[in-house]
DNA sequence: ATATGTGAAAAGTTTCACAGCC
DNA sequence: GGCTGTGAAACTTTTCACATAT
């Protein structure tokens, strides 16, 4: 009377609920460590060499890892192959996302090539900015469109995700305009925290001067200890 | 025999020791907010308002605040020069720093000429790659460098923080030798966690596809919510 | 012997609620 | 009236420690 086959379909209990909002942070840090292990050849790993890689303890990863079903084989460790699948699962980066850009200047242009995007399946289908010298160019393939085109071109790509690299005095009307054009998730790297209460429009802020701000103080506090 | 004159120093307790880590990530947020009223005219500001820019509650921004003293005036609120001038002092980004850039690649170079950094206070004041076709050409104003002038750009310079662009394969061996130059700083986007063990070196990892992955995860999750 | 999965304890963080000051 | 600063409560996250499985 065995319930289930374990290795094959391991018990993927509690999809997407009660999964800690810290766990999901390293989520796709396991991910990427176990695609570097895998490329290099591995087949298992133990929570405490995951641990050691990213410089966290290897109970943390054991308890994240297990908020989603059993994935590890006492006394042996994780199978890589599995494991990974079932994280990109959970991250809903088992398919492949179209997402466009809003701001083709210094930084988007940059973050419009950037490699590790399409590495994890998201895809640049369009670039939007909207001042008239920029409006024509090329970025990487694609050329850059007026902000006009916005509505059209999310529908018939099915665009679901967005990427803001705008100054921040435009970040507010642009996720404004994502928003209804049907977006429901943005990257945005204006230095303004976008709110939309009452909204299901989904943001996650990088503020790269905040981050240098933050090594500034890490450095200044490691001094004296 | 009034000790202090309080509305010029603020009983500045505290400095740096049990500042909660929660605290000094959204430290460098407030720092952001005060700086945008202050270009917008504004002397004062209440704990709520600043709370409510930011999705935050606004007892914990009284929390945060009150970590290194009391800046904040009963029934009026923040005075937002005086806190900005203590924020900054907190963050060590009161004066300027000296940075540089390793990896002049795509990203390397948006990164070069973002304005946010600049703004902050951090002055890049040197270019490196390893790949001779890149040594030599220009980033702005700056000629890339080869690493071999490493060591004696950082001790002419003072440069205490680097900004690491380089491919997760050579990430490893880049901040090896930024270390051993006397860097104390890395505000690392290869997508690889680098780890020094008893080592002074303070790392920030800023992993982009990592940021763009926990957005697809918020966007599935939030679906059926 | 080795490594996972997990209750329970410890540590950290947020929020409540209100005294104290303007 | 308004708003800060902060004890105490509530909640979240991390770590310990060990039963359990290979």
């Amino acid at each position: 009377m065995e319930p289930l086959a374990n290795e094959k379909s391991p018990n993927q209990t509690n999809r997407s609920q009660n999964i800690p909002v810290a766990t999901v942070t390293r989520l796709a840090l396991y991910l990427r460590e176990l695609q570097q292990l895998k490329r290099a050849g591995l087949q298992r790993i133990q929570s405490g060499a995951i641990a050691k890689r990213l410089g966290l303890n290897d109970s943390q990863v054991r308890r994240d890892l297990s908020c989603f079903g059993q994935f590890g084989q006492r006394g042996v460790g994780y199978n890589i192959a599995g494991l990974t699948q079932a994280i990109q699962s959970i991250m809903g980066t088992d398919r492949s996302w179209n997402v466009i850009l809003v701001g083709a200047g210094n930084l988007g242009r940059a973050l419009s090539g950037y490699r590790g995007f399409d590495q994890q399946g998201f895809r640049l289908v369009a670039v939007f900015d909207c001042s008239d010298e920029i409006i024509g160019t090329k970025v990487g393939k694609l050329v850059v469109k007026s902000l006009d085109s916005l509505d059209e071109i999310v529908s018939a790509n099915q665009v679901e995700l967005a990427i803001v690299a705008v100054p921040a005095e435009a970040a507010s009307i642009v996720s404004q305009r994502l928003e209804s054009a049907g977006i429901t998730g943005i990257l945005n790297f204006a230095p303004v925290t976008v709110r939309r209460p009452n909204s299901s429009l989904t943001v996650v802020d990088v503020d790269l001067a905040v981050e240098l701000q933050r090594l500034a103080f890490a450095v200044v506090n490691s001094k004296g200890s």
